[in-house]
DNA sequence: ATGCATGCAAATCCTTTGCAATTGC
DNA sequence: GCAATTGCAAAGGATTTGCATGCAT
């Protein structure tokens, strides 16, 4: 999968550097969105020298080839995720803790509502969900 | 409606400032989101000795009441909405130039579906849709 | 009168920008 | 070799914090 992400960035005219290389695997070995620190201090032990301004400029670029997504939730910053070959899908965030699940399988019906019932051309959609997991539900009790 | 609000603060121990007075009488005057930054503008015509902290401490308060919610736009930065006596609904955001359309009407059958098919308890979402209003969108053509 | 709220200034945190040095192609 | 990319330092903008003063109750 990252061979795919590389030749994208190839037709792109966009030189392979061994930040964007790292980056890239991180973001593909984790399902939950990261914020630019967090993969910062990803990269970090792999290459000491980066610079977070570097991870920025780069998810960025990312973001601008439609390979990553930005996601905002709560009371954080932004996080990025990789949408290369995943398929359309929304998060559960707890509120406790901050854990992040996947929901793979919702049904989109109401995007066409939506589309139907507004002027906007409606082309993407954000869907977060908030609550306990399993866990903090019982440290509530 | 303010009645309501200020009803509440006084429940909770919470003094009446002419800030405070402000705040939630511009919160209920707009329907859109507003930034602190928005409602400072807003506010100082009123009050031109206020400052923009004493908006981030309200908001911060009347959040923390469950009074307003914190809600987060694409690029941009945090914005606020009352929630008494509005009902639940979503945004559509215009990609180009920002603007905001209310939809009230979106069936909710899909939070069901969530909620059977994840370990968390699930208490809010957000969802919020992206594309581009009927004025941007004769300007992409 | 008392304690909560405010204003002000400074600090903090995230993000962006300018520029010289470096690296991929 | 040339243009794109990086690292570094500094700037920018939003938000938070500390503290003295003021105000609601």
């Amino acid at each position: 999968m990252k061979r795919e992400v590389l030749e994208l960035l190839k037709e792109n005219k966009v030189k392979i550097t061994n930040e964007r290389e790292v980056i890239i695997e991180i973001l593909q070995q984790t399902t939950k969105p990261l914020s630019p620190a967090d993969i910062f201090l990803r990269v970090r032990p792999q290459l000491p020298k980066v610079n977070l301004t570097t991870i920025y400029r780069n998810l960025e670029m990312l973001e601008g080839l439609g390979l990553i997504k930005r996601v905002g939730f709560n009371k954080e910053y932004f996080s990025y995720e990789l949408l290369a070959n995943r398929p359309h899908h929304h998060h559960a965030i707890c509120k406790n803790c901050g854990k992040i699940e996947d929901l793979e399988n919702i049904s989109e019906k109401f995007v066409d509502q939506v589309s139907r019932q507004t002027s906007f051309k409606i082309e993407d959609h954000n869907l977060e969900f908030f609550g306990y997991c399993k866990n903090c539900r019982r440290e509530n009790l």
